[in-house]
DNA sequence: ATGGTCGCTAAGCGA
């Protein structure tokens, strides 16, 4: 059986604020499954009549007043789904589901990692601290993945030197710092999930997918960082024909920090 | 070196 499944990931930064161009991301491009972080929406106030309108009928939520949450939209049923409590501290920064592709159980999991406040010093820190350790026990769960996995979300980390606009400049701001890049690497090694993104785009060439809001002129001085990732199994990395960071709609009315990030697998 | 902008939810926190 042949299949195609176009997953897009994106830090919205309010969903309700932000339908207008959610509803645009999905009739222009059509992903099977969004992914969205930072939905800022309780459960009970999400927006799930205008989405499931386009054509999304299943929409798992996980959100919390006034911070973080996740959502996921599918136009196809979701076989599982699964919220982890990462740290133990009751916020909504995970969401697993399955759907069928090709007749195989695929796992999509969604993460919005901490952002980590902005000293790089757990000692001093204590967002940092949890960071770190919401990263550590993303490893320790991804070393006993079993089920194809496709990995996306909010990481908050830019790991590589081209992932940032300038790796010297921010080797000691938050996002960039040596020990979060190597943290990210072990939680990627730990679960032997393949980078998606990198295999289309070479590691000398510049990738971002976040631009902050403070600039005057975001695309003039394009200073973005690579903070949001696509990561499989490498059954399913194998699989991966596309991939696009979507910076056009870093300029839609009212946008999101961040841009989405699309990619395609065929079965 | 500093401050710059957003979105909650009702002055400050988190990003």
């Amino acid at each position: 059986m042949t299949d195609r499944l176009t997953i897009a990931t994106w830090n919205i930064n309010s969903v309700r604020l932000r339908l207008p161009i959610v509803e645009k991301l999905l009739l222009d491009h059509a992903p099977d499954i969004l992914c969205l972080q930072e939905t800022k929406c309780p459960n009970g106030n999400f927006p799930l009549g205008p989405l499931r309108k386009l054509g999304y009928e299943h929409i798992a939520v996980h959100g919390q007043k006034g911070y973080h949450g996740v959502a996921t939209l599918s136009r196809r049923p979701f076989l599982s789904e699964e919220r982890i409590d990462y740290c133990g501290k009751g916020d909504s920064r995970h969401l697993t589901v399955e759907v069928d592709v090709a007749g195989s159980r695929v796992a999509v999991q969604n993460f919005y990692v901490p952002a980590g406040g902005d000293e790089p010093d757990p000692e001093v820190n204590d967002k940092f601290a949890h960071k770190l350790a919401f990263l550590d026990e993303m490893g320790d769960r991804f070393a006993s993945l079993t089920t194809p996995t496709v990995v996306v979300g909010d990481l908050n980390v830019a790991p590589y030197e081209h992932d940032v606009w300038s790796h010297k400049k921010l080797l000691k701001v938050v996002s960039h710092t040596p020990v979060e890049c190597d943290r990210l690497e072990a939680v990627r090694a730990a679960g032997g999930l393949v980078d998606v993104m990198r295999r289309f785009v070479p590691m000398e060439d510049k990738l971002y997918t976040w631009w902050s809001y403070r600039a005057k002129d975001w695309s003039a001085a394009d200073k973005g960082r690579r903070l949001d990732h696509v990561w499989t199994t490498p059954d399913l990395a194998g699989q991966a024909t596309r991939m696009e960071v979507l910076r056009a709609a870093r300029g839609w009315e009212k946008p999101s920090d961040h841009a989405p990030v699309i990619a395609r697998f065929e079965a």
